[in-house]
DNA sequence: TTGAAAGCGCTAACAA
DNA sequence: TTGTTAGCGCTTTCAA
């Protein structure tokens, strides 16, 4: 910046001026320095700036996710990113992989880059030790999941209306023995779904003890498996409800090994790629991570542009797609 | 930090020797550091630090694909974080979308923020105006495509050799009339996916002249639609080379829709998500995502410490995956 | 309309 | 082993 100044032959103070295009520079100076800026490839330092700067924005937020290779964070990241990008604002991302431990060093990493906010799915037990940066005015907003141990502005997915509806469909075709296949119960989103799901079957009058919950599948390889032996076994469901995609994708391994694919009705939670294009089409509760970063990014700014109301959770619709596995009644039903 | 110095009753210095991890400090001033630190949810800025260090990183790159949002990108992305994590890394990720103005934009951003680094996706039509940056010592290296009007390091997928290796099985299975479905031929890799076409057609001695070879088909719909007049016309082909996955799904559609995917074979450049589960399964020619990405890194970094060697191109292998479409014979032949 | 001096949070260089 | 002073690139405050 000085070499700026020096070649335009004006004060470090007017270089500034123009820089953060503030009023009260003459149209010949303002000139003399966007050349001198031009010929130098001078790039004003960001951080500098803000070090002194009242209030002093970095203009970059942290975003926190499952794993930027998985394609509903990458919905979500890109939402994000249009909004902070039309606001001047760049954005750190960092994946997580539902581990605690780089959870926290994620936030570290972006807390000592002085991110002006922080939008996280969060993997650990307790977001308490975010406290002291909220307080500090640190806006927080989480995404998929609420926060534990802290009261911050949050977007989910409408998880047990969705199972809810999914169910219904199945239960309105006739299926009474509905299986319910998830993933870890300890991750939020598979209890609310799983919650969904036997709500409407207690509703429906249907016995919920019965009802064939499996958990714990945490792969496509546990899914084929236990799906295999349900479908085998003595009692088969007619109709299975799998609360996940990579849960769904081992269903329709299997139902196909089986030659079932026809005749047990599917709906997965979450939408499957190229789910239109296998035979029978998959139905599914699809999310809408589009509008959930989207959301979250609205908020982050609102609350960086003084909003001061109690924090919000917004809860995104989800939307039933049907394909025709969700529409196979039960055979003799 | 002066807060801290203060209740630990220390200098400054000290301080700055125990976040750095500095030797010369006693056990006992080290422990009333670290727990002033504690007391005080300090986390030292990187950038103030960076500012007066010598050679003054920010441990910080920028990445540049053509949306967060599309898994080939993510895969990258994850591949580049995961090595930058690493070594104390943060990553800013922006979106490109084909959009040469973006492309500044990003960099413009990335650049006032310090970052040390750049892996980008080119696509703007020269990158000369990064000359200035590379010769003050920020490392370059571009993915996916080489970059025009600068010399730097680049990693990019064997685009022609993949391209040959289809065409060589589609050839070996004796089909002679095979069509190349192309996204916009202005885009380098997409020309170099039909020069791998086309010589591997020359070499089998087979007409390049009248090879049906389609361009300008920027998404599924155009692809749909261009195939199946393909198809439906006077010498349809008995084989498809399709460039790119959009143009693949689109003739996968068409194929389903004139009843044709057991009759026509189909070999699609890039990896198709749940391929296998379709009817036949298609056979494609895989990029390898991860490994572009975490070559870019490597160089990166290891120009980072200090490597003065030539810029260097990498070239990543691509995989044949045999799923079924690509293993049909021409009918009659 | 312009510029000089002080200071943002930190580290380099040097002294104690 | 520890602390002091100057200064990184910028903005603030205030004077010209």
């Amino acid at each position: 910046m000085r070499d700026v100044a020096r070649l335009a032959g004006v004060g470090m103070k007017t270089v500034s001026r123009v820089i953060n295009s503030e009023p009260n520079v003459s149209a010949t100076t303002l000139a003399r320095v966007e050349d001198a800026i031009a010929r130098l490839n001078y790039e004003p330092d960001v951080h500098a700036g803000s070090l002194r700067r009242t209030g002093g924005l970095t203009r970059t937020i942290g975003l926190l996710v499952g794993s930027v290779a998985n394609p509903f964070s990458g919905s979500i990241h890109r939402a994000v990113e249009d909004v902070a990008t039309e606001r001047g604002f760049a954005v750190f991302a960092s994946s997580l992989d539902e581990d605690p431990s780089r959870e926290r060093v994620a936030v570290s990493a972006f807390l000592q880059r002085r991110v002006d906010g922080l939008i996280l799915t969060r993997i650990g037990p307790s977001q308490g030790y975010l406290l002291p940066e909220q307080q500090h005015g640190t806006p927080l907003v989480f995404v998929d999941r609420p926060a534990v141990g802290i009261d911050a502005d949050t977007v989910v997915s409408d998880n047990v209306g969705g199972s809810a509806l999914a169910t219904r469909r199945l239960l309105d075709l006739g299926h009474r023995r509905i299986a319910f296949l998830g993933d870890r119960p300890d991750i939020w989103t598979m209890g609310q779904r799983r919650q969904g799901f036997l709500e409407e079957l207690g509703r429906a009058g249907v016995s919920t003890n019965d009802a064939p919950v499996i958990d714990h599948l945490e792969d496509e390889v546990q899914t084929y498996r236990a799906a295999t032996a349900l479908l085998s076994g003595p009692h088969p469901p007619s109709a299975i409800f799998s609360s996940q995609n990579l849960i769904t994708i081992g269903v329709i391994r299997a139902l196909r090994d089986l030659g079932l694919q026809r005749r047990v009705a599917l709906i997965g939670f979450d939408d499957v790629p190229m789910a239109d294009l296998l035979e029978p089409g998959i139905s599914v509760v699809a999310q809408d991570p589009e509008a959930i970063g989207a959301a979250a990014a609205r908020h982050l700014f609102a609350r960086l542009d003084g909003d001061e109301e109690p924090s919000h959770t917004t809860v995104i619709p989800t939307r039933f797609i049907e394909r025709g596995s969700g529409e196979i009644a039960p055979v003799g039903g």
